[in-house]
DNA sequence: ATGCATTTGTTCGTATGTATG
DNA sequence: GCATACATACGAACAAATGCA
């Protein structure tokens, strides 16, 4: 069943628009990986091409062992 | 075709199977996760993640900074 | 009592292998 | 073959409890 949009890209575009709603300010941490993953129901790997979508845009940065924070406008 | 038995559930087998044999009575501290972090060679993650097997299926009981310890019968 | 190092469990992001359409 | 998605496994940072100087 060839499913319209990715479920990466749905999750990618849910935070991308909470972050522009300014529910994340800069530097806010997101949602854990795991967070997510257990809210949606999804694969870790498929949460982090989500994020991994968000930081090629530049709108996030990771720090391993830390989490995902709000890329600050430069 | 992923029929291997993954490795953190032949430790978690192999730790119920332990407690199941009375080496670690009601209460008792089973070996900390990095004891069983070099007993194995795994991955600390891994290590937590057959505890945390063994937690869901009620068999243990965690206390961060104390330990993890085999659960009376209720 | 205070401070600090150590030990223990917890959570973080990341990488790899595999299956499916 | 490629994109999607899953389970597994990894290394590093974090946080709570303990003991000792």
């Amino acid at each position: 069943m060839r499913s319209q949009v990715p479920s990466y890209r749905q999750l990618a575009d849910r935070i991308a628009e909470a972050i522009a709603a300014g529910e994340y300010g800069p530097d806010d941490p997101i949602p854990s990986l795991r967070t997510l993953q257990q809210e949606t129901g999804l694969a870790m790997a498929t949460v982090q091409h989500a994020i991994s979508v968000l930081r090629t845009e530049g709108l996030v940065y990771s720090v391993s062992g830390r989490g995902t924070f709000v890329r600050p406008p430069g």
